[in-house]
DNA sequence: GTATATGCAAATCTTTTGCACCCCT
DNA sequence: AGGGGTGCAAAAGATTTGCATATAC
């Protein structure tokens, strides 16, 4: 997309217009750069590494610095969610209305990530504050397994 | 502690000598600097990182590499487990037999960590497994939330 | 004796940061 | 106009790797 039209064009996906306005909410500026990477972030079904996000975004997109700034701004205004899984590199995915919290199981061998949509967790950590004494406890959850079709390969 | 001397006080130290015995177990090689690193590991009552641990052994240690490589064996044979408190810092903690599978909770402010004994996942693993197809489902949980002593300062 | 382990240094990879310049609001 | 935001390059940290040497078995 050609740049300096991304505001306008915004304006007709709603996924990314209602992170716009979350952006103005937060009196974060609106710019090109975040716009094309934005765009990107509502496309994906799973986390996505900031590696992955700068070649999908291509010459139209921006320095990895700048992905590292925004997503970690992001990650501070709870927009965005960083997700582990076990690799050593980090992955962002949206938390935005339609996504609420929740968590992934990978395949240890083809790495295929599949989301679970309950969390079960809620009740324990009451449980887990009454004992320990901690509060605002929140709390990070990846499962890991082989894959149907890894198991066909075994 | 002096070199050469590791082996024979090894065996007045339970924890230590029967992960001596599961190294010999598995054709492992057992050396000064294992045992120096072990050593330190079975004293830690919470994960350690590698650089903690280089600098608990301090002189009589050995290099940062090879503490890298003996984890990743040892990770490899289940002897230890990779923990990840989100700071993009592995740590280690041994998984022998009184240390069995459990999480823990840290503190957003002063990183205290706390042990949390149950692990409620395993049966909502199965559904898991049911809903999705996966097999051999393990799992990766940590909470974070504010210590009692955080809260004070609050 | 042989396979494995180690030390050292260099390389790799992810992430952060300093600084001059640019642009959204 | 002014405070963010960005690009570029350099720095920082964690982890891995190649290779020659050393050592457990």
């Amino acid at each position: 997309m050609e740049k300096g039209k991304r505001i306008e064009t915004a304006k007709t996906n709603s996924a990314l217009y209602s992170l716009v306005e979350a952006l103005r909410d937060k009196s974060l500026k609106i710019t090109d750069e975040r716009l094309s990477i934005l765009d990107v972030l509502v496309k994906q079904t799973k986390p996505i590494t900031i590696k992955e996000l700068h070649q999908i975004t291509g010459k139209q997109g921006c320095d990895l610095a700048t992905i590292y700034r925004l997503f970690n701004l992001l990650e501070k205004h709870k927009l965005i969610q960083r997700t582990d899984f076990g690799d050593g590199i980090a992955r962002f995915e949206l938390l935005t209305a339609d996504r609420a919290h929740h968590h992934h199981i990978i395949c240890i061998y083809c790495s295929t990530v599949v989301k679970v949509d309950e969390c079960f967790i809620e009740s324990i950590q009451e449980e887990i504050a009454n004992r320990s004494g901690f509060k605002s406890i929140t709390h990070k959850l990846e499962f890991f397994g082989i894959c149907p079709r890894c198991q066909k390969k075994e």
